[in-house]
DNA sequence: GTGAAAGCGCTAACAA
DNA sequence: TTGTTAGCGCTTTCAC
């Protein structure tokens, strides 16, 4: 059986209260009985029961995490930044997984929340719960962080990356290569691709270079066979539509497209450039090394954390932006002069 | 402020024992009773708290999970696994890191003891915890199952792949292909690599084989760097020993060792063939595809979530051995002629 | 059917 | 410097 802090007291023959001094420092203590009492602890083994403390002292060191799916780099290297940030702060992390799916994600901050939770992380939430208003009824009751979402909810922080400006600059990148017909590749479910898709029609219809038959929804962009998948519905428009140039929304897209060309013999770059979004390991263990705007993944769990901690802490709302910069490796170049 | 079990029972007219047992309905209420608590905490959005649930009940929901490092979705698909099981039985998971630091792994099992958990799952414990006996010492207090590791303690659950057997299956596969000059790829700081290692200088030593130079040890085995640092480590070896196979012990060493044939200009399978172990959805978007051993993580999370439950029910012990299969793709082929 | 009350392990007044 | 004690919110025996 587990010892409390009674069983140290007793042995140590002082009370639980000089224990409790002893173990959190917070009231001085003769040198003497902190040194009998350390060793009991030590003896007994004892680690407090931080249920017990909490409930008392009415709060609750840990946060909740959501995350749509764990088969996407993209969302460990988040939940890395955030464990990072708030070990730092001494909170701990409960992690929910939502399979891509709304009543799945519901049912987790739900839980979560009767876990007594003091906040709660959602990587990229699902547009549905955002439409159908579910988070706007959480919100009063729950200090919540978003990451990469732009819901119009009031009171709410969150951190995202500046998509439509990432978007943009990718786009101008193709463009100053001279790349004219460039396909855009997106999946459902997250604001991340409706704001990918946005930028990528006003850029396009402002250069007379916009098709809707340019934009090509895979589906689920964040499972085990979202790279398949994009290869395989890509490798059609690739060459029915003489693409030279492909945006995907996400690595694991833009590696699907990669795969596409290289399976109807298409050479990237020399025919095809890719660029996709995220920067994920994935990006550079490939073959070749995908060009790609980078999210700094760390950064945006760090920073949610942070901000998550504050709003329990403060009451405080903040919204944190962050800039997306290029990386080019080796899926860019210039447009073909006659693509095959 | 959030509503209590005494502001429900006040406002109901009833006693919080009443409240109580509509909230959990294991004791007979009247219909009337119950309709009138119900529509109060409808009224105050009551959500009972479970941490004074749990003090009281002397128990706990969650389980804690250890993983050494979040860079290799290995981890990514094991947790998955056991999410999803530890869900179908209504705990929750708190997660924490290692970052491949034994000292971090230690500090990570004692804060999710004093967060009072129920069990823990270890994934990949760390080599120096159990040689310092740190675990034996946890043992005895807390439900603990190991996920791939050896460890000789006694009271202890857990569930491993077969990874000796794995070894052996897929060095039997390069013999076949009549490839002699086989290096093997290792890392630190995990059981795996040494029984992996142990199963290579047997199998080598029994063909007249072996020889000390063909292991390589890369280091960390679990990072953002992992792939290019085996592609750095292994270059030169390759050339000089005229290896033509390579057995790494992850999917991540495995598509390093690829490039690096790529980098030296060596072709793969014709000059050199790769297996890796794991097959993470890494192995198989990579170009070629890479032929790897199939540890089917999902498979070792759900059991390892299972043998937990089981053990903290009924304090029983059990262990799990999974055989690995051989997942054939693009990366092995036979032994060329005359390696360059 | 329902209520009163003990107690889970801990912290923090308040006393001494 | 230390001990005593009242709760934190909940469940559950034991009475009624």
């Amino acid at each position: 059986m587990k010892a409390t802090i009674i069983d140290v007291a007793q042995k140590a023959g002082v009370s639980v209260a000089t224990v409790s001094r002893v173990v959190n420092g917070n009231y001085p203590v003769k040198e003497e009985t902190k040194k009998r009492v350390r060793l009991v602890i030590e003896e007994l083994q004892y680690v407090p029961n931080i249920q017990a403390r909490e409930l008392n002292m009415q709060r609750s060191s840990t946060i909740g995490v959501v995350v749509p799916s764990l088969y996407n780099m993209f969302f460990a290297e988040v939940i890395d930044g955030i464990e990072e940030q708030l070990r730092s702060d001494s909170y701990s992390l409960l992690l929910c997984c939502a399979k891509n799916d709304p009543k799945q994600e519901a049912k987790c901050i739900t839980d979560l929340m009767s876990r007594n939770v003091s906040g709660i992380i959602v990587i990229s939430p699902n547009t549905e719960n955002i439409e159908t208003n579910f988070y706007d009824r959480i919100v009063p009751m729950q200090p919540l962080v978003f990451i990469n979402s732009y819901a119009k909810i009031s009171n709410i922080s969150y951190v995202a990356n500046d998509e439509d400006q990432g978007t943009r600059l990718a786009l101008q990148k193709f463009l100053d290569y001279g790349h004219e017909r460039i396909l855009f590749v997106r999946g459902v479910n997250s604001d991340s691709y409706t704001i990918k898709e946005q930028a990528y029609i006003d850029v396009m219809k402002q250069r007379g270079l916009f098709h809707e038959e340019y934009m090509i929804n895979i589906g689920e962009g964040n499972s085990t066979s979202t790279v398949d998948n994009t290869m395989l519905k890509l490798m059609e428009p690739i060459q029915e539509l003489k693409a030279t140039a492909i945006l995907a929304s996400n690595d694991l897209m833009g590696v699907g497209a990669v795969n596409a060309c290289k399976k109807i013999g298409l050479s990237v770059p020399g025919d095809v450039s890719v660029i996709g979004y995220d920067n994920i390991s994935l990006s550079h263990i490939v073959e070749p090394k995908l060009s790609t705007m980078d999210q700094n993944m760390k950064e945006l769990g760090g920073n949610a954390a942070g901000l998550l901690i504050e709003k329990i802490k403060t009451g405080k709302n903040k919204k944190i932006v962050l800039t997306n910069i290029f990386i080019e490796r080796d899926t860019t170049g210039p447009a073909p002069k006659n693509r095959k």
